[in-house]
DNA sequence: CATGAATGAGTATTCATTCAT
DNA sequence: TATGAATGAATACTCATTCAT
């Protein structure tokens, strides 16, 4: 199939994107095991020699989920926001905004957050050192942003972790409320700033 | 073996009420597809073929669990409480203290509030009917609670089944995080009410 | 089906020695690549699944066969016989005989020695070890044997060790003959001697 | 690509011989079902499909292999030393110093030798009748000479086609040795004579 | 013609369920 | 009744073959 060998390079990384892409979805809603390689291969639309094409097994293409999922975007816009010259009500009330529109239009975002929670359900191994270190930055810049409001007045008192924990907890509540009911309405950014925010008058 | 039909049958219930507690947090923690009848019986300390003595199959047993979580217990509770002669604010903050406390104490508390989780992950199936009622039940006091709130203007404006929602997804939040996470600070009642509290000073 | 513990440890060893007995046999005629899981299975009279109770995988109990397959009984039935006081020609007569007798009588017999010849056709690796050990120690009590004949003047002059590994080539060859051969004619005692023996008058 | 028509039918030739050389020692050494075509074209250093330019299956080259390995050659040369005016003593010991010879000296004569073994493991099909044909020529040839040799008494009696059974077999015994094993000793002429000569003084 | 990515029939392995003891 | 060995349907994975480039 090589047109170059450079188109050819080209071809293979749009087909393990589009398999990885679709597989997300995929295994959030069905959990590991609960996964066929058949049906994803039907679901995805290629022949199931074809995932052992691009991945050594279940498992292998799984952990590749899990990376990818853990890419950087989210952490690296976070980490922007966390920095620029706002009080930490403005940034709470900004950050919650986006959130909750990406969790509203992007399905992939809450995949990704979903299948979080599923690799905490699912593993106690390797991996979830991975998840640790993806919340950890995450909840780094989070607490962050917690302990500036707190000093600015905005924020209520607590551990700043724990916090940040309810906050992100939250998010992935709505995840997989995204993923897996068919009817539920999705909470605005007061009710997720309610998480952090002092019951100001 | 049996003293006599009495002592028989009470020794029957005993074994089938050992099985189903003892499943309740290995279904919780792995799913259902992800736990193997082999493990479990391992993990109850009884051979395979004695949860057939018991159980039909893997999915009776699952239902069977399903049932027991969903015991009118909570519910009855709920909705004690929800007729009681106090304002919404002492209500709420009544019932975040027990659940919070439960959640805390009672281990499979938390396994049936996750396992109503699972089966929301797992299943689109007759079960879900079941969890719907329980959850509707649970449901439909919160919402008479909070719509008392927003009277008497404790309780934030918005549709109160969204809030009421809102609420016990954070507790299944917890109940998740009890379960499948080691060091993890929960969150105290105030936190817990500021899903439903307007700010006030 | 546990009679008592004692029985039914008893019935999973004769269980894995039928496996393993009946197992020598189809891979000797089919080779490693060759065999499949559920012919085998079919052929020994069991489910696939049972296998697999007793045996990791195919690679697996095709490395405990050869294990079995290096048993020490002809081994040391070739010890004995070199340290007996006996003219080296009396002793590799006697020795040719019983293994021919062995080879036309004992059809397993055949198929361990072919198994040693798969061995080497099918692999490099660890188990290649053991068959060296095995071919090592039956060559080790040959070789004494050789150089005593070679002392009387009844063993033609050579390497002994190339002599002994013509020795027992002759005699894979005719296992090889007999499990895979319809039609042939085995060779008598004195023909496998001459493989040694002085061209005497 | 071609320059004409010719030299691209050359070429086709060329590149359909290095396909069948490079493939018989791969087969010798693994076997028809141990044998992957993805390696085998590796090993080739041609694509798995350019294969399939020049033959139909793997089945279909295993028995073009096949025919290319009972060339008459052989055959042709045995015919002619069998009604050359020699001994049948001196016959033999010619024989058996080019055999050796060219197992020693030609590596591929070693892989044609071991196929015909391969092929009698591997098959009680159609092909077997070639195999038999191959042989069968062999020892018509050899049978004559070890006739020839009774009658002059230089050689042992018994079923002369038993004795060229055990001749050729001697023979496929190191050519196996020769393709699987690194470290042996090849026998000399003397030996292998000595599996159908008589123990003269 | 040469290629190697894609395929799916074929094969190894797992696991819910059965059943003899 | 309790058991765990045996089972085979379901599932993961391999590899000969096809085909677009």
């Amino acid at each position: 199939m090589p047109k170059s060998p450079k188109r050819c390079e080209e071809l293979r990384i749009e087909m393990r994107n589009k398999i990885i892409h679709e597989s997300i979805r995929y295994f959030a809603k069905n959990g590991f095991s609960g996964t066929k390689i058949s049906d994803l291969a039907k679901h995805i639309g290629i022949g199931q020699g074809t995932l052992y094409v691009y991945f050594e097994s279940k498992e292998m293409l799984f952990q590749e989920i899990y990376k990818i999922i853990n890419r950087e975007e989210d952490i690296e816009q976070l980490k922007i926001l966390t920095f620029l010259p706002l009080s930490a009500k403005d940034k709470i009330h900004k950050l919650s905004k986006r959130v909750l529109r990406q969790l509203e239009e992007d399905e992939s975002f809450a995949a990704v957050v979903a299948l979080n929670t599923q690799a905490l359900l699912e593993q106690d191994k390797e991996c979830s050192a991975d998840g640790t270190t993806y919340q950890t930055k995450l909840y780094q810049y989070m607490v962050k942003i917690i302990e500036q409001g707190q000093m600015e007045g905005s924020v209520v008192n607590g551990n700043p972790l724990k916090l940040a924990d309810y906050y992100w907890g939250v998010v992935y509540l709505y995840a997989l409320k995204k993923l897996f009911t068919t009817k539920y309405e999705l909470i605005n950014s007061d009710d997720l700033e309610r998480t952090l925010l002092k019951l100001a008058k």
